[in-house]
DNA sequence: TTGACTTGTCACCAACTGGTGACTATACAA
DNA sequence: TTGTATAGTCACCAGTTGGTGACAAGTCAA
């Protein structure tokens, strides 16, 4: 509890958990080990048995620390089409659809974090998986507000919407990591992704509000370009 | 070349190309190595190296035996909507998109090795991106051809669409092997895949032929449920 | 000063990994 | 019979993994 001692556990807590972003970003999630973590952080493994419980407590650590997900205020960010304006929602959709392909591309580590999520659960895992599923929803409960329409049934629809293009976004952007190519398009260059958010905006323009007075069903104008 | 000798070293080769598939279906691919395989076989590990020249010819081997993907004919396979109806063209592509997530579901290795893409590449992930590339892009030529289109212009409109869905099936199918929920989706069960299918039918009726005359750009029917 | 506690270092453990060299046993051809 | 090639077994290597016990040095309170 003094100053010296105090102050030399929290450098080495610290050069752990930044040594868990390091090795991630340098070797990949498959680097991560009590001894490269050690050896990276410059302190002796045993520290992490002692003041983390063990490798699963470092990364609940780092996982606390670090934000692995876009925020819910950042994706429904201004500006954002009217929504009194026709073909206001999928427009929004689209964005919103753009903004996270956009965190996605320029966040690595949540990248390897979404890798790891295929071949095992871990701490880290886990608390990326818990703070998705949340923000997800509430994203959905904030367009459903901005729309003023009835959330279960904005939700019904939407969710599965958002769970097609998120799952293709995560897949995507994690694989263009390291291999270019799929179904023809180039993951690693601009124009590749350019191209694939023009596409799910197409394909979100099929998509319209549930039921208020407001919505037209009947004749809907598809401009397709 | 004697009858006996050939005929034992062509079982221990097929017992550790069958040892692949059987420590990915019960391990996963993490289970993979030289050690596990030989046990599995039932072989000793220095015949590996003897006749596969190590464990990456090991796994060509396998992957030149094994399928992992879907035949071109069975994704195109009738029956499928009349060209000439109106619509054909979206519930055409619903229809490739359900059979292209029937097979992901019922093809456990499949689904291992798009995981195992994630993290590395190695002979097996190769052959996968090899074939799955040139699938893709047949079963595109073969749309084409069945909607008498001109094929490059159908290739840059189609491709994208195929990309993105296919990576939100793969995405998701692989995550459906160890956890159930996405985006407040269940991966596991049935009626989460039937919901999804729904919403990507629901969203390709955005789209519509490139050219030709008989296409009707102007009134689309949306039922909204 | 004494004793208790914390921080950190180090040596060591068993288990596993990929990989190799030496060996026996069998079969075949000369 | 002799030589050669193949199949298979086994012991062993060095390197790495996760994990622990013993110990020295420093710090603090009694």
């Amino acid at each position: 509890m003094t100053d010296t001692l105090a102050r030399d556990r929290d450098t080495s807590e610290i050069s752990l958990i930044q040594a868990v972003e390091s090795v991630i970003l340098e070797e990949g999630f498959s680097g991560i080990g009590v001894n490269a973590l050690a050896r990276r952080a410059g302190v002796d493994k045993v520290l992490i048995y002692r003041y983390f419980g063990g490798l699963a407590g470092l990364l609940t650590a780092y996982a606390e620390a670090g934000d692995f997900w876009w925020r819910v205020d950042d994706l429904l960010a201004e500006p954002l089409p009217d929504p009194d304006r026709p073909d206001a929602l999928p427009d929004c959709l689209a964005r919103v659809f753009e903004r996270h392909v956009a965190f996605l591309r320029s966040h690595p580590v949540t990248l390897e974090v979404i890798a790891w999520e295929m071949s095992a659960r871990n701490e880290l895992t886990a608390a990326l998986e818990s703070v998705r599923e949340d923000r997800s929803l509430a994203v959905i409960r904030g367009l459903a507000l901005r729309f003023d329409v009835a959330e279960s049934d904005f939700q019904a629809q939407v969710a599965p919407l958002f769970a097609l293009l998120g799952a293709a976004a995560n897949y995507l952007a994690a694989r263009g990591r390291h291999l270019s190519r799929f179904n023809g398009l180039d993951l690693q260059s601009e124009a590749g992704w350019t191209q694939l958010c023009k596409s799910a905006e197409h394909m979100l323009g099929a998509v319209r509000l549930p039921d208020p007075p407001t919505a037209i069903t009947s004749t809907s104008q598809d401009q397709t370009p």
